[in-house]
DNA sequence: TTGTAAGCGTTATCAA
DNA sequence: TTGATAACGCTTACAA
């Protein structure tokens, strides 16, 4: 059990009360410089440093903020998280990072979030069943939660999410415009929201085009070899000249392992026999090997706005923020 | 400021004292079935939980624990985050995710971490400047802080790594049986102690073969493009005669990036003309394009290791555990 | 088994 | 500017 010096023992030792103490680490509190000078040189010999945590429960804002997290299998999640805390930590906010995968019960994971008086809860990303919040929300009292990088359909939740209309409205467009004409779709796994946005906007703006003929492919899991399999299966399955010219992955790690086994398997020429493009925007997809065709999400100003919500200097409300298309050698 | 109902207003609405609503809460309390059951049900009624806030200020104890990323480029962090978080929460214990990059004072954040009064500081993979932690650790009073990943060689700071020694040794006597005689070595950028151990024990293992003629590549990032960029220059100005047989390169998202620049820009074969070994075992390597040989480290056992010693299970002590030579197409 | 008193280290508020 | 009182919601130790 290591000892810390309290407010209460610097104020013995430099002969003041313990609220002197405590104004001379509170910026703009009304104290002489002589007293504030005096307890920092004794605080400093004594190692004292206020106490978080006794404040936090005094002024009830722990200024914690839970990160729910449960699929850690997207390399997407990193760059994501990397801007989350700094955002945060920029704030004088902290993540607590907590893992919602199958192990784990995710009423519970709300419950202890709450029993930790975190001052926010972001849903990053997660599956998070939508009846469990529903019932959770109604028990009041719950910290303010976020969605983020995922639509939300939960009354009183806001989303913060990329906007996928536009996305792929981009996306085909400049596909047409590149005279692809038969186009493809690789699905993911999960039936989330977010996912089958993207597929609905991509059939939506080929059928502006009159192509209503479209190719639907599924890989069973978010992985390189998941995307890679499924479209061996199509490819093995499909003479030549019924094949796709250009093939959409709903993110770039499915495109990854579709390239590899369009290109290494099949012998085939991308973007020449099959286009590629993905999205996501994952370093490696811009690397030389791949020059993967994707959609980059705004990852910065996503968390900004979800930081600001936080911080209550803007209204939570849900946000759909533009992205930028990434034009790369796959199409 | 929401409000949350406490345990002495379950107890008045019980009509019991608030310490047996406490003891209806604490397992193994001594309390009838009688009053348990009423203040439970109760408490439900109200929508009482425990504030853990207030716990932790009384038992001096948060059950949380720091985590110090810096690096989170390398994905390899993403699966040692998940397998850290769920067995943190499986110990009962909660992370705390502290970004220490670029942008942030590494004292301020140690500084913060223990004014949040965290119960264990874990340095994951970072390249924390030695000289921070000894100034600091003198300040005496800091939760106990673990390395992991990473070599520590700090007084009194326990790390959790490979056995790099032992990873070498196999991969090296896995080359040398494939009959590959002309080794080469790529680094990257951080003169992390880690990284130069591998490349030192890849030199010493060599030289046990009477080897000791071996080309040194660097990249100035841990990158795809960076380890293309470096396999590059080395492909170009050197004649194919001399070239090495085998390149090792420091982490898997370096072998990758060389990989692509072999097979896609100078046309090479691997492994017939140049054979890779990478380090981590990062999913993509393992895809069907790659087919790169590797090791990797014991993730589960790592962790495992750290949160026994948070745990206090175990004595804290540096442990250096064995891996394990992932063997596919690439050499 | 249950209630009481004291304490954890702060902050808010008011009085001096 | 400074000091004092009460409060935050819980735990520990002890008494009833």
């Amino acid at each position: 059990m290591r000892k810390r010096a309290t407010a209460k023992q610097v104020a013995e030792a430099a002969g003041v009360s313990k609220w002197t103490v405590i104004r001379a680490f509170t910026p703009g509190a009304s104290i002489t410089e002589e007293s504030k000078r005096k307890v920092l040189e004794i605080a400093a010999a004594l190692n004292y440093t206020p106490n978080l945590l006794a404040r936090s429960l005094a002024t009830n804002s722990t200024r914690q903020v839970a990160v729910f997290v449960d699929d850690f299998a997207n390399p997407q999640k990193l760059p994501f998280l990397e801007t989350l805390t700094e955002q945060l930590q920029a704030a004088g906010l902290v993540a607590m990072l907590i893992n919602i995968n199958n192990h784990f019960d995710h009423v519970n994971a709300l419950l202890h979030a709450d029993q930790r008086q975190v001052d926010a809860i972001i849903l990053f990303g997660t599956a998070f069943r939508d009846e469990t919040l529903t019932d959770l929300q109604l028990g009041h009292g719950m910290p303010p939660m976020f969605v983020l990088a995922r639509d939300s359909q939960i009354d009183g939740v806001p989303a913060v999410v990329c906007d996928a209309e536009l996305a792929l409205r981009d996306i085909v467009r400049h596909l047409y415009e590149r005279g692809y004409r038969r186009p493809g779709f690789m699905s993911g796994a999960a039936a989330l929201s977010t996912a089958l946005r993207r597929r609905q906007h991509y059939l939506e703006f080929w059928a502006q085009h009159s192509i209503q003929n479209i190719s639907l492919l599924s890989a069973d899991r978010y992985s390189a070899d998941a995307g890679a399999a499924s479209v061996r299966a199509y490819l093995a399955s499909t003479p030549a000249k019924e094949r796709v010219d250009v093939l959409m992955c709903e993110n770039d790690i499915l495109a990854l392992g579709a390239m590899d086994e369009i290109r290494g398997n099949f012998g085939l020429k991308i973007p020449e026999d099959i286009a590629i493009v993905g999205f996501d925007n994952y370093e490696l997809g811009g690397s030389y090997g791949y020059g993967l065709t994707t959609y980059e999400q705004p990852r910065e100003e996503m968390v900004r706005a979800v930081v600001s919500m936080i911080k209550g200097a803007v209204e939570p409300e849900t946000v759909t923020l533009p992205g930028r298309l990434v034009v790369r050698s796959s199409t």
